[in-house]
DNA sequence: TGGCGTGTTGGCCTAAGGTCCAATAGACAA
DNA sequence: TTGTCTATTGGACCTTAGGCCAACACGCCA
């Protein structure tokens, strides 16, 4: 799993704590770019695997704040929340929003280092599973409307002839457009067809 | 969503709190339950769809333990803390623990109803998925353990004389075994099977 | 207006799946 | 020991699927 350097992003506007910080983190093993605000976080460029770890109290946007602006953006850096003064509602919100934990100032090392691995594996296996969504979107999206169409009735099970008498046209047509499907997706079964359609959310039709 | 009545458990050893959010959760139209202690919620017998309402600071066992022993259990009712002098890493572990939601006292009216929504929500579904899950479960049991190898070949999409190829026999043999998974899990076409074995976790074979 | 992509249809042939009937062999329990 | 369950195999027959070749209609763009 660790094939590429595992970055640990820092967003903390205290300037000596976000030093030792990545001081820290560096010592444990990560790679580790720090920010002294949101803005200048959300502009960067981030690269997976990876996870940001972000103050609640930040100078420009709140940290809850900027995790929402996360998940908007498409962002799949888990978040694990730091701060000084949080309360019980806070740190409710920001586990509702999936951050993967939440530490009160000062945090022990080792629940640092907990919540980061937890955090980095989450990323890499979430950064796989939209890969594998992008690869099976794009295959889909080689097909015409009407092969499209054809697919939902071919992953219900039906025959061709069934699936000819549903979108009324004849059994001929329908092994045509089996056939395209099939080609462009670049499966060989049935079975492997549901898969790819069941991971870009393509459910069976009526 | 509403056919059966939802039900409420309420754990909470303070005797008036524990009436007063009673009425309170009857006047927003739910049944209601009350326990005050963990033991005797626990030894209970519960319906869904329902939550529990949960003290975290209980006379006998600790509300956090009474959660795991909940999912332990495999209990699915969701539960919605409440506390009076929790801090941060309590609400943390709740939530991380798969809690609802984790309410400081004193807690508005609108809140509460809100989790309990939520949590009530949640459990319809989880019930629901529990209940096709063990449908699926008494199809596949059905099998004899030959048939089930033959089931995960079915669904990697496997031609019979493939199949009879990798487990050493013959088409025929494979024809078979192929027509009995068909009729005892009572599907029609391998698209069915692929979903079917979905549900209970059974991936296609190497 | 001609080419291209899309959707449609036909015939023909091979491969594969599904069903019905029949039969054998080993394991395990009544 | 007999009977049942499981796994195995064969043959015959029909249905489906898939590939190859050919063709036509329609809309859109250059």
């Amino acid at each position: 799993m660790s094939s590429q350097s595992e970055t640990v992003y820092i967003v903390e506007d205290d300037a000596s704590f976000r030093k030792s910080l990545q001081r820290l983190i560096r010592s444990l093993g990560f790679e580790s770019v720090a920010f002294e605000s949101a803005n200048s976080f959300l502009q960067a460029d981030i690269c997976y695997p990876g996870c940001v770890l972000l103050d609640v109290k930040l100078p420009d946007i709140d940290g809850l704040i900027v995790q929402k602006l996360l998940t908007e953006k498409g962002c799949l850096l888990p978040v694990i929340f730091m701060t000084g003064h949080g309360d019980i509602p806070m740190s409710v919100s920001a586990m509702k929003e999936g951050a993967v934990d939440f530490l009160p100032k000062p945090f022990g090392e080792e629940d640092l280092l907990c919540a980061i691995n937890t955090a980095i594996d989450r990323n890499i296996s979430d950064v796989q599973l939209q890969n594998e969504k992008k690869e099976s979107n794009a295959l889909i999206e080689t097909l015409t409307p009407r092969e499209k169409e054809v697919l939902t009735w071919i992953i219900t099970g039906k025959l061709n002839k069934q699936i000819a008498c549903e979108i009324g046209t004849t059994e001929k047509t329908i092994k045509v457009h089996r056939s395209r499907v099939f080609q462009k997706t670049r499966v060989s079964s049935v079975a492997e067809l549901v898969r790819l359609a069941e991971k870009v959310n393509i459910s069976p039709a009526s």
